[in-house]
RNA sequence: CGCGGGAUGGAGCAGUCUGGUAGCUCGUCGGGCUCAUAACCCGAAGGUCAGAGGUUCGAAUCCUCUUCCCGCAA
């Protein structure tokens, strides 16, 4: 039995459980893989590896780092020369030019984390979650030159749970996006892979999230559009609010049944409450800037001014 | 050497500038009151003040170094 040659695109730690499944895939060569390029990250500017390459590193995996595929003709040319028949595209962050798209036999699949299409784009789980969707899923895509608007070959729905936030949706999702892999691949060993257009009609976008996104606007924005952003932005950049002229990141909310004027934060019965544009509402989970997660509890225990929206 | 904040009983903080008996708000434990409580009253336990060295009669506090945590930026 001849193995499709194939080469995956990926970067971050989101894609590696993924990398794993088409690295063991009984009927897949795994050739190299491709990441962006090692950065200066964090606290102290060191250079890190991304996810995906420590696995290759670890796992003796032949991989090439870009931070434009589509001008690397050593990556081009690879392709090409290795006669490379599948290539498997999972948070890559880069656009694939047509030339790279036309060159595999079977084709180049993007995994997408919603059912397309619906949220095309960088950050369809963050838009699930600030829409307080109930239902999300994984797309695989034949991709083509447009952004995310290839035809569906493989789509599977997910729950959305009321408790989740992005850090469980991701969890989820990677979970997900790992284990349609086997189930697509099958299909295509057995020829029986299937295109099905996206409806244009349906079509709606998720476009990357600016740090100024997670502001939370308390006299303009009700409940559910604060808890949408709450549990979207919950990894980053984390929703947050001014109090005493310093940021508080809230990462975690509950409705309260006590009245508090629109765009006011009051303590109550020792909990932080704050008055949306409709319902009030109690920071259960926050984190001052330079300080770790705490309850409200404990933010107003160590209190010793008056708390100021500012 | 990217910029900055921080480490003080179980939790969150004050005290550090201007060295001199370890404090606040909670929690815990015991007791009391109450139909009840996110309530109140009385009492108790619990800290080598991140670590090492130095200055001093005396250091949480001043000086030097180390470790760890966090925010920003990327």
């Amino acid at each position: 039995m001849t193995r499709l040659k194939t080469v995956f695109l990926g970067t971050p730690e989101f894609s590696v459980s993924t990398l794993n499944e088409i690295y063991n895939n009984e009927h897949l060569d795994l050739k190299f893989v491709v990441s962006n390029p090692s950065k200066k990250r964090d606290r102290g500017q060191k250079i890190k590896n991304p996810p995906v390459i420590d696995f290759c590193i670890k796992n003796n995996i032949k991989y090439f780092q870009a931070e434009k595929i589509n001008h690397s003709e050593e990556i081009i040319s690879k392709i090409k020369n290795e006669k490379i028949d599948l290539i498997i595209v999972l948070a890559f962050s880069q656009f694939i030019s047509q030339q790279i798209l036309d060159l595999p036999q079977i084709g180049c699949f993007n995994i997408h984390t919603s059912l397309l299409p619906k949220y095309r784009g960088a950050a369809p789980v963050q838009y699930a979650l600030l829409n307080n969707d109930d239902m999300t899923g994984v797309s695989i895509q034949k991709m083509v030159k447009k952004m995310d608007a290839g035809d569906l070959c493989f789509s599977k729905e997910i729950p959305i749970d009321k408790s989740d936030n992005a850090q469980s949706l991701f969890l989820k999702l990677q979970e997900e996006a790992a284990s349609s892999i086997k189930p697509f691949i099958t299909s295509i060993i057995d020829d029986k892979l299937s295109f099905t257009p996206q409806d244009e009609n349906q079509v709606s976008f998720a476009p990357l999230i600016k740090k100024e996104d997670a502001r939370i606007n308390l006299k303009e924005e009700n409940y559910l559009k604060i808890l949408g952003k709450v549990r979207a932005y919950s990894i980053w950049p984390k929703a947050f609010v001014c109090l005493n002229n310093k940021t508080v990141k809230i990462l975690k909310i509950e409705e309260s049944k006590e009245k508090i004027e629109a765009g006011k934060v009051e303590i109550k019965y020792g909990q932080l409450l704050f008055g949306s544009k409709d319902k009030s509402f109690r920071a259960l989970e926050l984190q001052p800037g330079g300080k770790r997660k705490m309850s409200d509890i404990d933010f107003i225990n160590g209190l010793n001014e008056e708390i100021i929206l500012s």
